[in-house]
DNA sequence: TGTACATCAGTGAACGCGCGTTCACTGATGTAC
DNA sequence: TGTACATCAGTGAACGCGCGTTCACTGATGTAC
């Protein structure tokens, strides 16, 4: 799996894993719509055909990348869990949008409804999209237990934190902010900022 | 400007708009990827080349699908807008979601910093960006100057509240949503549980 | 009212290109006996 | 330990294609006199 140096070369021994770091690379140095196929191959040092081994067609790459980046957010958010549930909303939070700015290429291929399996269809981008909403469900209902969080479809309160989570980051990525440079501390801040706001409520009490 | 129908044919007469027109359409059958200059200048029932007169090149007809796309929402927020503060705020968002349904194509090319032009140079798609959200930084700083909203920078403010709106717009979009189908209703039902939400307070008081 | 002329907005051929995908192939590897 | 063989994961040529862009051109339109 890991064993990375063959230089006899003929089998690369982790090209499924080459191809999409090369397509990460690829995406990062130009952009998002830069990603081919053939290039991603040349960056790979492989021929243009050896990817078919690995993946039905293009679009099974960027699904694999998605997925994989779904897969990522989901094993971190779940190591950095606190004890505190109000403290476990706030680091998911903060994980979600440091995740997304530090991988602005995966982020933009999590949420593409064009890589999704048709509906019926068993689609694994679906599913672990979902498995990681679910940590989100799971915690606001903790919440709701303990009087902390109103009452409500928990599953509709979930989508609106995300929402609100998901909106700052795509907005930090997408849209040139005339105001300030984006730093990680800025980040920090705007987070922070944006989980008390909607804790505690945009009005005045 | 509005007189189309030359039936002589040489000169269109409105190709600018058409070309606009067609690619939307175009990408509202296929996907967004899906639009090539030759296509739409097919679709508009032109020559390859004549786009050219209009656009400079492939970048531009997507910007100005951008800008167009802005221009309106901007128009529908500015001609929506309500007396009441609060209930201008809560229009906000409305219309901002029902916007970004019902034009997906639009939304998806609204943001998009690729599109922008580099930093430095004027840039129209920044401007009317920052112009549709300079009102709702005002409608911001209106409700903080009547007490209604907390205190604090309001330009952060205004920057989580549309957050918050536009993640629930691009997830409604862009992830296949397990629960329900998206009707008008269920948009609506979730924005206004989205803004009650942001306002009062996700924690019970 | 008519004519010369500049300008605008089309045309169609051409350039050069890289792409996604398929295919028959071959070298390397692992397993059965 | 050695050999036959199946399987895996590469190669490189080829197909067919449409794309973005440029260019010299030409038809239509508006204006000056």
């Amino acid at each position: 799996m890991s064993a990375p140096s063959k230089s006899s070369a003929y089998h690369h021994g982790n090209l499924r894993q080459a191809l999409l770091d090369a397509a990460r690379a690829l995406a990062s140095e130009n952009s998002v719509d830069s990603i081919t196929l053939r290039e991603v191959a040349r960056r790979a040092g492989v021929s243009h055909a050896a990817p078919y081994h690995h993946f039905a067609d293009k679009r099974a790459l960027l699904r694999a990348l998605a997925i994989a980046a779904f897969v990522e957010l989901h094993d971190r958010l779940r190591s950095q869990k606190q004890a505190d549930p109000t403290a476990n909303l706030n680091a998911i939070g903060l994980v979600y949008v440091q995740f997304a700015l530090a991988h602005p290429v995966e982020f933009h291929f999590m949420f593409r409804k064009s890589l999704c399996e048709p509906p019926g269809k068993p689609d694994e981008l679906t599913d672990i999209a979902n498995q990681t909403l679910e940590m989100l469900i799971e915690t606001i209902r903790t919440l709701q237990d303990q009087g902390i969080v109103v009452p409500g479809d928990t599953q509709s309160l979930a989508l609106l934190v995300w929402s609100a989570i998901h909106g700052l980051a795509h907005i930090l990525i997408e849209t040139p902010m005339v105001a300030e440079p984006i730093t990680a501390a800025v980040v920090e801040r705007l987070t922070q900022t944006l989980q008390t706001t909607l804790q505690q409520g945009l009005f005045v009490r």
